[in-house]
DNA sequence: CGAATCCCGATTTGTTCTATCGAAATTTCC
DNA sequence: GGAAATTTCGATAGAACAAATCGGGATTCG
C-alpha cells in the first residue's frame, strides 16, 4: 500500500499538470484543490523538489511548478520517492538493491525468482504511466 | 517492500514443503532451518495456520505441516496474510476494497486507473507463482 | 522596509514492526 | 495417571515509521 503522502503526492502533481499557466502556484492553492494538509504538503513538496519533480520559485508570487514535462515523471518517480522502491525485497530493488543480511545463494533463490518478475511487473506499469498520459485532457467546463 | 515477516513467512513455507515427510515439522527445527527467531516464527505460523495456508498438530510429535499441496498455496496466498493486500491503494484491492475517503469520482480518478493497472500486473504474477512451481524439484544430496 | 512566500528543523501523537517472555492447553509416552 | 514435549496465547518492550503541526528563518517583490 501507499503512505498517505503517496497520495497526496500524486493528486497534488495533477493539480500541478493541470494548472498549465506560467506563473507558479502557490502551496496553498494546490493543496485546496488536492485537498492535502497545507502544511503536510509543504513537506512533500520539499522532497518532490529535491528529486527534480518539481521547481519553487520563493518569495512574494512564488510557488511551485513542475520540474519538466508532465509526460516526463513517471508514477514510478513519484512513488520511489514518497514511498520507495517499488521492489518487495531489497535484493530485487532496481533503485536501491541490497542482499538479503540472510541469503545463502541469490542465484538459486526460488523467493528471489519470484520477487523479481513481481518488480518488473509492477515497474512496467508504473514507469509507463505518466502525468499527461493519465489526466483528462481538457476537463470540460460544463455539460457538453 | 514486504516486512520482514512476510519475507520469514515465505522461507517457512518453503521448508515445509520441501519436508516431504508425513510427520509435522516442529517449530524450532523449521525456525533453525529457515532462518527465523523461534518465537517470531510461532506468531508467524499461527497467523498462516487462521488463514489454512498450514495446518498443526499439538502435543508430543505435534508440529507443522502444510494445509494443502504446495502447488496451491501462491506467493499471493501467503503475502496477502502477512503483509496486506496487494493494492497500492484500497481502492483497487481485490481483497481489502474500500473506497478512499476524499474521493470524488472513483470511475474517472486517474490515480486509481494506473493503480489498477499495478495492481493487475503485480497480481497476476503473485497468484500464478506457488511452492511448488519454485522449489527446487529435488535437492540433489550430494554433487550429481 | 514590510509583506508574501518558500524553506527547514523540531516536536507530537499514534501506530506498526520485530522480537521476546512466561505460562496455559493439549497430546503422547511410559 | 503423571511427566514431558509441543503448540497456543496474552502481554510487553523498544524501535522505527507515519501523519501532521508549529514556529521561525530565508528570500523576493513592491
Amino acid at each position: 500500500m501507499l503512505s498517505q503522502k503517496g497520495r497526496y503526492a500524486l493528486r497534488a502533481l495533477l493539480v500541478l499538470s493541470e494548472h498549465s499557466g506560467e506563473r507558479p502556484m502557490m502551496i496553498s492553492e494546490i493543496a485546496a484543490q488536492a485537498k492535502v494538509p497545507r502544511k503536510f504538503l509543504e513537506q512533500i513538496l520539499l522532497d518532490l523538489k529535491r528529486r527534480g519533480i518539481v521547481r519553487s520559485v520563493r518569495g512574494r508570487q512564488g510557488g511551485y511548478m513542475l520540474g519538466r514535462a508532465p509526460k516526463d515523471i513517471t508514477f514510478a518517480d513519484v512513488i520511489r520517492q514518497t514511498d520507495g522502491p517499488l521492489a518487495l525485497s531489497p535484493c530485487v530493488s532496481a533503485t536501491a538493491y541490497h542482499r538479503c543480511a540472510d541469503c545463502v545463494d541469490e542465484a538459486t533463490c526460488a523467493i528471489r525468482k519470484v520477487l523479481l518478475a513481481a518488480r518488473d511487473a509492477t515497474a512496467a506499469v508504473l514507469e509507463s504511466s505518466n502525468l499527461a498520459s493519465t489526466a483528462p485532457l481538457r476537463r470540460p467546463r460544463r455539460a457538453a
